[in-house]
DNA sequence: TGCCAGGCCGGGT
DNA sequence: ACCCGGCATGGC
């Protein structure tokens, strides 16, 4: 299994090179985009956190004294608005209800702390309080989305109903526990995701991994 | 034009 | 402990 994964990340790296993930400017944004993108598509996210930026409401603060109504609008384009600002308004609100608006204290401290607080949080699950984990703080968890999923279970490395921490074994037990290469690994199955063998409908004819 | 996208919650078995 | 319906836009 370990020499499987890195066969596969080392081939999927020299295929599409390094991914410089989260497409993020700072990390209150990654949380944000991490919210936002609750299966959905990135381009819909990306016109979402676009709305944002124009009106320079992009600043935890801000979006903390916004109305969830008002929020609800800017972020329509993302799907699901109303539900997405309840959920960002009661992460915000965690947020300065226990760290004074202050992303740094909120992430500074150790990995399963910051994750049993992040799923205390409605409307952050598993894999959005591992993105936030790993793309925010920067520690090493490895992230489970549905790419990572159907990749698993395409090439029988999970059985086809494994849950999210079985599929998320498979990368930790196998692989250096090291942030830059879990956030390398995932970016890149996403790309691979995105564009080849790993949507529900696959499209494997110039899968990088074919051979 | 219908189907899909980087999930999560709440209520029901 | 699982299973399912609901949530919604924009792109192809």
């Amino acid at each position: 299994m370990k020499q499987v994964l890195t066969r596969v990340y080392s081939t999927l790296y020299r295929h599409f090179g390094p991914q410089y993930w989260w497409p993020a400017d700072s990390v209150f944004e990654i949380i944000i985009g991490a919210i936002l993108t609750q299966n959905t598509n990135w381009q819909n996210v990306e016109m979402a956190i676009s709305n944002l930026r124009k009106a320079k409401l992009l600043h935890a603060k801000k979006l903390y004294l916004l109305k969830t109504k008002k929020l609800a609008q800017l972020i329509r384009p993302s799907g699901y608005y109303n539900i997405k600002a309840k959920r960002l308004k009661c992460f915000l609100k965690f947020l300065f209800n226990n760290y004074n608006g202050s992303l740094s204290k909120m992430l500074n401290k150790d990995l399963l702390s910051l994750r049993e607080e992040l799923l205390s949080i409605k409307g952050i699950g598993e894999e959005t309080a591992d993105s936030i984990i790993l793309y925010a703080a920067k520690l090493p968890i490895f992230v489970v989305d549905a790419y990572t999923k159907r990749f698993c279970q395409r090439h029988r490395l999970t059985d086809i109903n494994a849950s999210y921490a079985e599929t998320q074994k498979v990368f930790m037990d196998n692989l250096k526990e090291d942030a830059r290469l879990f956030n390398e690994f995932h970016a890149l199955l996403v790309r691979l995701g995105k564009e080849f063998c790993l949507k529900t409908k696959p499209k494997c004819k110039e899968c990088p991994l074919k051979n």
